[in-house]
DNA sequence: TTCAATGTTTAGAC
DNA sequence: GGTCTAAACATTGA
Protein backbone atom coordinates (compact mmCIF):
# COMPACT_ATOMS: atom_id res chain seq x y z
CA UNK A 1 0.00 0.00 0.00
CA UNK A 2 2.36 2.39 0.72
CA UNK A 3 3.19 3.12 -2.46
CA UNK A 4 4.38 6.43 -4.50
CA UNK A 5 1.22 7.75 -4.68
CA UNK A 6 0.31 7.16 -0.57
CA UNK A 7 3.53 8.23 0.42
CA UNK A 8 2.87 11.49 -1.91
CA UNK A 9 -0.73 12.06 0.09
CA UNK A 10 0.87 11.65 3.27
CA UNK A 11 3.63 14.27 2.30
CA UNK A 12 1.15 16.45 0.59
CA UNK A 13 -0.77 16.59 4.17
CA UNK A 14 2.43 17.01 6.02
CA UNK A 15 3.57 20.03 4.44
CA UNK A 16 -0.04 21.47 4.93
CA UNK A 17 0.06 20.72 8.97
CA UNK A 18 3.74 20.48 10.42
CA UNK A 19 5.65 22.68 8.85
CA UNK A 20 6.87 25.44 11.49
CA UNK A 21 6.01 23.14 14.32
CA UNK A 22 8.45 22.43 17.10
CA UNK A 23 9.21 18.80 19.05
CA UNK A 24 8.96 18.93 22.07
CA UNK A 25 8.79 15.04 22.91
CA UNK A 26 9.72 12.00 21.11
CA UNK A 27 8.10 9.02 22.39
CA UNK A 28 8.45 5.01 20.80
CA UNK A 29 7.42 1.08 21.67
CA UNK A 30 8.45 -0.11 19.02
CA UNK A 31 10.56 -3.28 20.16
CA UNK A 32 14.00 -2.85 20.88
CA UNK A 33 15.82 -5.95 19.68
CA UNK A 34 19.37 -6.51 20.10
CA UNK A 35 20.43 -8.00 16.36
CA UNK A 36 17.62 -4.61 14.83
CA UNK A 37 20.06 -2.19 12.09
CA UNK A 38 21.27 0.36 14.80
CA UNK A 39 20.74 3.43 12.53
CA UNK A 40 16.95 3.15 13.29
CA UNK A 41 15.31 4.04 16.41
CA UNK A 42 14.34 0.31 16.77
CA UNK A 43 18.17 0.64 18.44
CA UNK A 44 17.61 1.69 21.91
CA UNK A 45 20.94 4.00 22.75
CA UNK A 46 20.15 4.98 19.10
CA UNK A 47 16.86 5.93 19.91
CA UNK A 48 18.27 8.09 22.42
CA UNK A 49 20.51 10.46 20.60
CA UNK A 50 17.85 10.66 17.92
CA UNK A 51 15.37 11.79 20.46
CA UNK A 52 18.42 14.68 21.89
CA UNK A 53 18.94 15.29 18.50
CA UNK A 54 15.55 16.80 17.50
CA UNK A 55 13.67 17.76 20.60
CA UNK A 56 13.87 21.65 20.06
CA UNK A 57 14.13 21.42 16.24
CA UNK A 58 11.77 23.51 13.67
CA UNK A 59 10.27 21.32 11.03
CA UNK A 60 10.99 23.57 8.11
CA UNK A 61 9.69 21.61 5.35
CA UNK A 62 8.39 17.83 4.16
CA UNK A 63 9.58 16.18 0.87
CA UNK A 64 9.21 12.43 -0.29
CA UNK A 65 12.02 10.69 -2.19
CA UNK A 66 10.40 7.63 -3.83
CA UNK A 67 8.77 5.62 -0.86
CA UNK A 68 10.74 7.35 1.86
CA UNK A 69 9.21 10.69 3.87
CA UNK A 70 11.86 12.95 4.69
CA UNK A 71 10.44 15.61 7.34
CA UNK A 72 13.40 18.63 6.81
CA UNK A 73 14.36 19.73 10.39
CA UNK A 74 15.45 23.66 10.89
CA UNK A 75 19.17 22.34 11.79
CA UNK A 76 19.65 20.55 9.10
CA UNK A 77 19.24 17.57 9.81
CA UNK A 78 16.65 15.24 8.76
CA UNK A 79 13.63 12.79 10.00
CA UNK A 80 13.56 9.86 7.77
CA UNK A 81 10.30 8.09 8.04
CA UNK A 82 9.36 4.57 5.80
CA UNK A 83 5.90 3.11 6.04
CA UNK A 84 6.86 -0.27 5.08
CA UNK A 85 3.75 -2.35 4.58
CA UNK A 86 1.23 -1.30 7.18
CA UNK A 87 2.61 2.23 8.64
CA UNK A 88 1.09 5.32 8.22
CA UNK A 89 1.81 8.96 9.76
CA UNK A 90 -1.28 10.80 11.75
CA UNK A 91 -1.87 14.32 12.43
CA UNK A 92 -4.03 15.29 15.93
CA UNK A 93 -4.19 15.20 19.34
CA UNK A 94 -3.95 12.37 21.26
CA UNK A 95 -3.81 11.65 25.22
CA UNK A 96 -1.34 9.19 26.55
CA UNK A 97 -3.51 6.11 28.32
CA UNK A 98 -1.66 2.91 30.04
CA UNK A 99 -2.34 1.14 26.78
CA UNK A 100 -0.83 3.18 24.91
CA UNK A 101 -1.92 6.40 22.95
CA UNK A 102 -5.67 7.31 22.08
CA UNK A 103 -6.80 10.29 19.80
CA UNK A 104 -8.37 12.86 22.14
CA UNK A 105 -10.95 13.43 19.93
CA UNK A 106 -13.92 11.60 18.25
CA UNK A 107 -13.43 11.44 14.51
CA UNK A 108 -11.26 9.04 11.77
CA UNK A 109 -8.50 8.88 14.15
CA UNK A 110 -10.42 6.62 15.97
CA UNK A 111 -10.80 4.17 12.79
CA UNK A 112 -9.52 0.95 13.45
CA UNK A 113 -6.96 0.74 11.50
CA UNK A 114 -5.50 3.73 13.30
CA UNK A 115 -4.36 2.55 16.19
CA UNK A 116 -1.30 0.84 16.17
CA UNK A 117 0.33 3.64 17.64
CA UNK A 118 4.12 2.92 17.86
CA UNK A 119 5.71 6.10 17.93
CA UNK A 120 4.97 9.57 18.51
CA UNK A 121 6.40 12.94 18.05
CA UNK A 122 4.59 15.42 20.92
CA UNK A 123 4.90 19.26 19.14
CA UNK A 124 5.26 22.51 21.35
CA UNK A 125 1.46 23.60 20.52
CA UNK A 126 0.41 20.54 22.44
CA UNK A 127 -0.72 18.53 18.71
CA UNK A 128 1.14 15.13 18.13
CA UNK A 129 2.56 13.26 14.73
CA UNK A 130 1.62 9.80 15.50
CA UNK A 131 3.17 6.56 13.76
CA UNK A 132 0.73 3.92 13.30
CA UNK A 133 2.00 0.88 11.69
CA UNK A 134 0.33 -2.55 12.91
CA UNK A 135 3.18 -4.97 11.78
CA UNK A 136 6.06 -2.58 13.23
CA UNK A 137 7.70 -3.04 9.79
CA UNK A 138 8.32 0.97 9.35
CA UNK A 139 10.87 2.78 9.95
CA UNK A 140 12.38 6.22 11.52
CA UNK A 141 15.73 7.48 11.61
CA UNK A 142 18.02 10.21 11.25
CA UNK A 143 19.72 11.90 8.60
CA UNK A 144 22.66 14.26 9.74
CA UNK A 145 22.84 17.38 6.92
CA UNK A 146 26.41 15.85 5.68
CA UNK A 147 25.10 11.91 5.33
CA UNK A 148 22.46 13.23 2.29
CA UNK A 149 23.80 10.34 0.60
CA UNK A 150 22.23 7.88 3.28
CA UNK A 151 22.84 4.62 1.19
CA UNK A 152 19.38 3.80 1.26
CA UNK A 153 18.07 6.87 -0.68
CA UNK A 154 21.55 7.10 -3.14
CA UNK A 155 21.17 4.26 -5.14
CA UNK A 156 17.28 5.00 -5.69
CA UNK A 157 16.37 4.87 -9.20
CA UNK A 158 14.83 8.43 -10.48
CA UNK A 159 11.44 9.47 -10.02
CA UNK A 160 8.73 8.24 -12.07
CA UNK A 161 6.42 11.48 -12.46
CA UNK A 162 9.64 13.64 -12.92
CA UNK A 163 9.62 15.70 -15.98
CA UNK A 164 13.05 15.02 -16.44
CA UNK A 165 12.42 10.90 -16.64
CA UNK A 166 11.74 10.91 -20.03
CA UNK A 167 10.75 7.67 -22.21
CA UNK A 168 14.80 7.77 -23.71
CA UNK A 169 15.40 7.15 -19.61
CA UNK A 170 12.77 4.82 -18.84
CA UNK A 171 13.87 2.57 -21.78
CA UNK A 172 17.63 2.35 -20.83
CA UNK A 173 16.88 1.75 -17.61
CA UNK A 174 14.67 -1.11 -17.80
CA UNK A 175 16.60 -2.58 -21.15
CA UNK A 176 19.76 -2.62 -18.74
CA UNK A 177 17.66 -5.59 -17.09
CA UNK A 178 17.80 -8.05 -19.76
CA UNK A 179 16.83 -11.49 -18.60
CA UNK A 180 14.71 -10.12 -15.77
CA UNK A 181 10.70 -10.54 -15.81
CA UNK A 182 9.08 -6.68 -16.83
CA UNK A 183 7.42 -7.03 -13.42
CA UNK A 184 10.15 -7.47 -11.15
CA UNK A 185 11.58 -4.74 -12.98
CA UNK A 186 8.90 -2.16 -12.02
CA UNK A 187 9.43 -3.32 -8.48
CA UNK A 188 13.08 -2.47 -8.52
CA UNK A 189 13.76 0.61 -6.54
CA UNK A 190 17.03 0.93 -8.18
CA UNK A 191 15.81 0.79 -11.74
CA UNK A 192 12.92 3.39 -11.13
CA UNK A 193 11.86 4.45 -7.64
CA UNK A 194 8.54 4.35 -5.89
CA UNK A 195 6.35 1.85 -7.95
CA UNK A 196 5.09 -1.23 -5.95
CA UNK A 197 2.97 -4.38 -6.06
CA UNK A 198 -0.77 -2.61 -6.79
CA UNK A 199 0.80 -0.12 -9.59
CA UNK A 200 3.15 -2.44 -11.69
CA UNK A 201 0.04 -4.68 -11.92
CA UNK A 202 -2.04 -1.66 -13.04
CA UNK A 203 0.53 -0.45 -15.04
CA UNK A 204 1.11 -3.23 -17.02
CA UNK A 205 -2.69 -4.03 -17.30
CA UNK A 206 -3.24 -0.80 -18.71
CA UNK A 207 -0.23 -1.22 -21.65
CA UNK A 208 -1.10 -5.05 -22.16
CA UNK A 209 2.32 -6.38 -21.58
CA UNK A 210 2.43 -10.11 -19.55
CA UNK A 211 4.51 -9.57 -16.14
CA UNK A 212 6.83 -12.10 -17.40
CA UNK A 213 8.09 -10.87 -20.38
CA UNK A 214 11.48 -10.74 -20.26
CA UNK A 215 12.88 -7.16 -20.19
CA UNK A 216 14.86 -7.51 -23.59
CA UNK A 217 11.68 -8.45 -25.14
CA UNK A 218 9.33 -5.67 -24.84
CA UNK A 219 8.51 -3.60 -28.14
CA UNK A 220 9.31 0.26 -28.50
CA UNK A 221 5.58 1.02 -28.78
CA UNK A 222 5.23 -1.05 -25.92
CA UNK A 223 8.01 0.67 -23.79
CA UNK A 224 5.46 3.53 -24.80
CA UNK A 225 2.23 2.52 -24.19
CA UNK A 226 3.77 1.16 -19.98
CA UNK A 227 5.52 4.83 -19.94
CA UNK A 228 2.26 6.56 -20.59
CA UNK A 229 0.52 4.05 -17.93
CA UNK A 230 2.98 4.28 -15.38
CA UNK A 231 2.42 8.61 -15.18
CA UNK A 232 -1.25 7.72 -15.69
CA UNK A 233 -1.84 5.27 -12.80
CA UNK A 234 0.71 6.84 -10.47
CA UNK A 235 -1.06 10.33 -11.37
CA UNK A 236 -4.57 8.38 -10.43
CA UNK A 237 -3.39 6.91 -7.45
CA UNK A 238 -2.20 10.58 -6.24
CA UNK A 239 -5.46 12.02 -7.52
CA UNK A 240 -7.91 9.50 -5.53
CA UNK A 241 -5.42 10.33 -2.22
CA UNK A 242 -3.81 6.58 -2.13
CA UNK A 243 -5.20 2.84 -2.31
CA UNK A 244 -6.77 1.89 0.82
CA UNK A 245 -6.89 -1.94 0.37
CA UNK A 246 -5.61 -2.41 3.34
CA UNK A 247 -4.59 -0.38 6.12
CA UNK A 248 -3.38 3.07 4.71
CA UNK A 249 -4.93 6.44 6.00
CA UNK A 250 -4.14 9.72 4.79
CA UNK A 251 -2.60 12.31 7.69
CA UNK A 252 -6.14 12.73 8.91
CA UNK A 253 -6.77 9.32 9.37
CA UNK A 254 -9.24 9.13 6.07
CA UNK A 255 -8.95 5.91 3.57
CA UNK A 256 -7.96 6.56 0.05
CA UNK A 257 -9.81 5.79 -2.97
CA UNK A 258 -7.84 4.41 -5.48
CA UNK A 259 -8.73 0.70 -4.27
CA UNK A 260 -12.13 1.57 -6.20
CA UNK A 261 -10.56 1.92 -9.70
CA UNK A 262 -8.13 -1.15 -9.66
CA UNK A 263 -8.65 -2.88 -13.25
CA UNK A 264 -6.50 -6.04 -11.81
CA UNK A 265 -5.05 -5.89 -8.65
CA UNK A 266 -6.81 -7.97 -6.38
CA UNK A 267 -9.18 -9.11 -9.37
CA UNK A 268 -8.95 -12.28 -9.50
CA UNK A 269 -11.20 -14.38 -11.26
CA UNK A 270 -13.05 -11.12 -12.24
CA UNK A 271 -13.97 -10.41 -16.02
CA UNK A 272 -10.50 -8.42 -17.73
CA UNK A 273 -13.13 -5.43 -19.77
CA UNK A 274 -10.65 -3.33 -21.03
CA UNK A 275 -12.11 -2.58 -24.15
CA UNK A 276 -14.20 -5.14 -24.18
CA UNK A 277 -11.77 -7.66 -23.80
CA UNK A 278 -13.45 -10.51 -22.89
CA UNK A 279 -10.46 -12.21 -20.50
CA UNK A 280 -10.05 -13.19 -17.00
CA UNK A 281 -7.89 -11.58 -14.24
CA UNK A 282 -5.60 -14.52 -13.02
CA UNK A 283 -2.94 -14.29 -10.30
CA UNK A 284 0.03 -15.98 -10.35
CA UNK A 285 3.21 -15.69 -7.67
CA UNK A 286 6.58 -13.94 -9.62
CA UNK A 287 9.48 -13.47 -7.74
CA UNK A 288 8.05 -13.97 -4.22
CA UNK A 289 5.40 -11.25 -5.02
CA UNK A 290 1.88 -11.72 -6.49
CA UNK A 291 0.55 -10.86 -10.13
CA UNK A 292 -2.37 -10.14 -10.97
CA UNK A 293 -3.05 -9.56 -14.56
CA UNK A 294 -5.49 -10.27 -17.96
CA UNK A 295 -5.49 -13.99 -19.40
CA UNK A 296 -6.25 -12.77 -22.91
CA UNK A 297 -4.93 -8.78 -23.75
CA UNK A 298 -1.33 -8.85 -21.67
CA UNK A 299 0.63 -11.23 -23.80
C1' DT B 1 -9.49 -23.57 14.50
C1' DT B 2 -5.71 -23.39 11.52
C1' DC B 3 -3.35 -21.83 7.79
C1' DA B 4 -2.20 -18.97 3.95
C1' DA B 5 -1.68 -14.43 2.34
C1' DT B 6 -0.68 -9.42 2.92
C1' DG B 7 1.61 -3.61 0.46
C1' DT B 8 8.42 -3.45 1.50
C1' DT B 9 13.05 -3.95 2.14
C1' DT B 10 17.24 -6.23 3.23
C1' DA B 11 20.26 -9.68 5.32
C1' DG B 12 22.11 -13.96 4.51
C1' DA B 13 22.94 -18.20 1.89
C1' DC B 14 24.75 -20.04 -2.13
C1' DG C 1 28.80 -9.73 -7.75
C1' DG C 2 24.07 -11.71 -8.76
C1' DT C 3 20.00 -14.19 -7.32
C1' DC C 4 16.92 -16.28 -4.49
C1' DT C 5 14.65 -17.06 0.04
C1' DA C 6 13.27 -15.84 4.38
C1' DA C 7 12.54 -12.74 7.95
C1' DA C 8 11.02 -8.54 10.39
C1' DC C 9 5.40 -8.82 12.76
C1' DA C 10 0.39 -8.76 13.15
C1' DT C 11 -4.00 -9.23 11.26
C1' DT C 12 -7.54 -10.89 8.27
C1' DG C 13 -10.12 -14.09 5.65
C1' DA C 14 -10.77 -18.69 3.74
Amino acid sequence: MPELPEVETTVRGLKKTIIGKTIADVWSDLPQKKHVRAETIKHKPYFERFKKAVIGATVADVERRAKNILIRLSGGQTILVHMKMTGHLLVGRYEKKRSGWKPAEDGPLKDPFNRFIHAVFTFTDGTHLAFSDARKFGTIALLEPESSHHKTIQKLGPEPLEPDFDIKGFIMRISAKRGKKIKQVLLDQEVISGIGNIYSDEILWRAGVHPERPAEAITISEFKLMYDAMREVLSKGIDFGGDSTSDYRNIHGLPGAFHYHHQAYRNTGKPCGKNGCKGVILRKSIGGRSAHYCSMHQS
